[in-house]
DNA sequence: ACCTGAACACCGTTCAAGT
DNA sequence: ACCTGAACACCGTTCAAGT
């Protein structure tokens, strides 16, 4: 049997957490898997908490970043596509990734890639801290809905029905964006690009002061 | 001993939440609390999650629609900051508010409201949808993160110390706002409306067909 | 000193037994 | 028929006992 490390822990975690479900990931199932007491695995993680960082990183790795080549939207827009992709490629550990700062190797990586890109587009520094503030909270909540609207039931696409349903002229119901979908996600980002840009271009050339 | 109804329920999950956090509103504090059995509570409400959407919504009733009056904009904002503040001042359900569609009646008397704002700015039935569905998640993510970093840890403000220390030039630490505060709240609602602006000004005319 | 696992203090929910 | 509460199948974590 092999050594127990951190490493092994996240990854029998990942793993189960992708078979069964967020509840899937207990301590003491984890431990069952890896044919450890539950205690053991607290050597090397304080906590249940730390444990799910560990794992909403890892989640987080296969995510790329296209890089400098790019222009800083299509940039911005593939790694928040990507990071999307993986969230729903791993529902277990989605609602965990939305729910946390984005402080372990993989999440700084990507947020080093979206710092480079809104610097790119001209924003000044603590402009450029504000927007990724703003960025994160967004793709987190996207994630949320998705995981909720495509895994847990079907109450999300009532508030598209019941949005549609309340004034002015309807909309045919099938021709509404689902909930969760990659159509929502892009034409929310869309409405954040737009807003960047402006931002962008209100004062090009000052960058360095508040 | 007064008669047990959702409604009662509801509200003593709530001060029992805005006490002792959400944690502690679980089916057999609650019930303590109203010094009856745990299981009465099932027989008004299915399980613990229907509960807490009763209680989510509960605490948006003090939220204000400003009505028509206000130019668009205006509404939008208020309403959402109300949203915000509402949730601020119940920590305990604000993690449940931002994890469940608004489909109480107090969820939908405030979307109408968002409804009519961006008709009135001029968008289609269907942009409309989307763009509450935007703003539905970027309210749900920024009252996420408030609540993480006001109540739980301040792991989210080393978001903005680690992104500020990147690349390029450094912003001076104190000057940065904090995550979840009103000030990056409104940061990125701006940044939304400069999209709504945008999306409702590419096609002024165009209102019933996608 | 390190590691284990029994025990503590909880959960949400089911279901059989009572009225 | 309605209601109660014991019981089931779990939790995360502490801590005393073992090696």
């Amino acid at each position: 049997m092999p050594k127990l490390t951190p490493a092994r822990i996240a990854d029998a975690a990942l793993t189960l957490g992708d078979r069964d479900g967020a509840a899937a990931m207990s301590m003491r199932r984890i431990a069952a898997d890896l044919g450890c007491d539950p205690m053991a695995i607290y050597r090397h993680f304080p906590n249940r908490e730390a444990l799910l960082d560990a794992v909403a990183d890892l989640a987080l790795t296969d995510v790329t970043d296209p890089g400098p080549g790019l222009p800083w939207d299509q940039r911005l827009s593939a790694i928040l596509g990507a990071v999307r992709a993986a969230a729903l490629r791993h529902p277990g550990i989605a609602a965990h990734i939305a729910a946390r700062p984005p402080l372990g190797p993989q999440g700084l990586r990507l947020a080093a890639g979206l710092t480079a890109a809104l610097t790119e587009a001209g924003l000044s520094p603590s402009a450029v801290v504000q927007t990724m503030q703003t960025l994160i909270a967004y793709v987190a909540a996207a994630l949320a809905m998705a995981d909720n609207a495509g895994v847990r039931d079907e109450r999300w696409h009532q508030v598209s029905q019941a949005m549609s349903g309340l004034p002015g002229p309807a909309v045919p119901a099938g021709t509404l964006p689902v909930v969760g979908s990659l159509e929502q996600f892009d034409y929310g980002l869309r409405l954040l690009l737009h807003g960047i840009r402006a931002e962008a271009g209100r004062d090009p050339g000052r960058r360095a002061d508040e």
